[in-house]
DNA sequence: TGCGGAGAAAATATCGATAAATTTTCGTTT
DNA sequence: AAACGAAAATTTATCGATATTTTCTCCGCA
């Protein structure tokens, strides 16, 4: 019965109003890998993903098509496709890129932002705070939220940079820097029996940001961003390392390869 | 006969050793895009282009996702892909990430680069120097010539860069430059009656440029660097507002929309 | 036992056709 | 004559099926 998984398929997409079919699997998909559904390295075959979704081959290559060029997922000719390995060597890279991409962006979010920005910077920052208050419960889902919130945070904080390609370019960077940040969080939840604790003073350094940024302090602001950025990584690292081989999530029929942490 | 042109496009391709139609068609578009035969803004109806290539509708649509992840192309859901349209703020915009990117991987090329790098960057700018002796003859295909060359020595100094990533986005920010540049040289020849002539003293800023680092003088290389940069991407401002409106170079039904570099 | 290659199985890339949306055309009404 | 809206025509997005390539398997041979 296609014409069921069809049907279903496409209300969803409606429903969240997704502009294409291929957007919105575009999207799911991208939200699997990010969460570790599919492991690093795991090969995926086109023709199983796609029924799986309920969509035609083409449809199906074309959202891949869409997740390689955002890094998630690699292509070779005539090969197929494969999510994207994770390393320590890739974390760094992309914590490299970030300190470049992001600070610039906040420097010049601070020279352009006006009065709409810095309200957009509070209230995401008040966001958090509150966010930080719900966490104490120890719930996964309240961390989740509160990642969600730690995301916007960042993006509001570059938002009034007038590049359009910076802007774009740190979102990319972030979704790849995502993934690590999931795979660690869920390490630490699996060392502390199920729950997850905030690591060190995340808030004083928020706090700390926002204040530069009001002030319009851009070194101070560079600083600060930069060192968050690199405490942040090196956190995950030491966790990654920490914690050794990553377990597939869902393991295929065959185990997913040479792509580890380690 | 479809099958007439479906055997052709496929022998062409492999003969260029394509490990793919889709990757063929797709580098294809990419020059023409480059080479202003489909203007900037111009839509790109895929039934027209599908047959121009010779391919099936599916195919054209996913060398087309390549191309907007390459950021030559735009897509709008439900309603098609069009060239991406060129601007002056597009093109600062576009300088203004060369200059971080850029001078980025330069310096980092100049921390981790041997003696191989060495030889890569001495070898390019030989090349250069016997580009810019034939380029005297002002032949069309000399100049294009010395634009590869060019590519190549850029290519070169930032080849020791230990970050993928870096070294991927400066490739493709060089190619979305690349068609400003193509423009600004047209332009360049049509003012001066069908003929090119080498701006300024490039040849001197490459000497120093290498002189740099191959002293590792990182601060000076980063300096040197951004200084080329900058003054190119000048120039080629300059004659195209000085020109005015870009013509169309094969207008399709209806002029292109409201692209403008101006 | 281990190597190499023919053949089968699976997966990829590609095609031609269809359903859904867009844009255009053209007649009608005020 | 302008504006509106419905039907036609074009175009996009999607599908199901096929041809080609890669991968796996298994058998013969040194």
């Amino acid at each position: 019965m296609p014409a069921e998984a069809q049907r279903r398929i496409r209300e969803e997409a409606a429903a969240v109003g997704a502009p294409t079919l291929t957007s919105f699997v575009f999207e799911n998909l991208r939200r699997d890998i990010i969460a570790g559904i599919h492991a690093p390295g795991e090969k995926l075959r086109v023709e199983h993903i796609r029924a799986e979704f309920g969509v035609a081959a083409s449809t199906m290559r074309e959202a891949l098509a869409r997740l390689v060029s955002e890094g998630l997922v690699t292509a070779e000719g005539q090969r197929g496709f494969r999510v994207a390995p994770m390393s320590l060597a890739d974390l760094r890279d992309i914590t490299r890129l970030r300190l470049i991409l992001e600070t610039e962006a906040l420097v010049e979010s601070i020279r352009a932002g006006d009065v709409a920005w810095e309200c957009q910077v509070v209230a995401a920052i008040h966001n958090i705070t509150r966010a930080e208050e719900r966490i104490g419960s120890m719930k996964a889902e309240d961390f989740s939220h509160w990642e969600e919130c730690n995301k916007e945070f960042h993006r509001a904080l570059g938002a009034a940079c007038t590049s359009p390609r910076l802007q774009q370019l740190v979102e990319i960077l972030y979704r790849q820097h995502e993934r690590y940040r999931f795979q660690s969080m869920m390490r630490s939840a699996e060392d502390s029996g199920g729950t997850t604790r905030l690591r060190r003073n995340v808030h004083a350094e928020h706090e700390a940001l926002m204040k530069a940024a009001l002030d319009r302090d851009e070194d101070a602001a560079r600083r600060i961003l930069a060192d968050h950025i690199q405490i942040t990584a090196d956190t995950f690292e030491r966790r990654l390392a920490a914690i050794g081989e990553p377990k597939a999530k869902r393991a295929g029929r065959k185990a997913a390869g040479d792509s580890a942490v380690a």
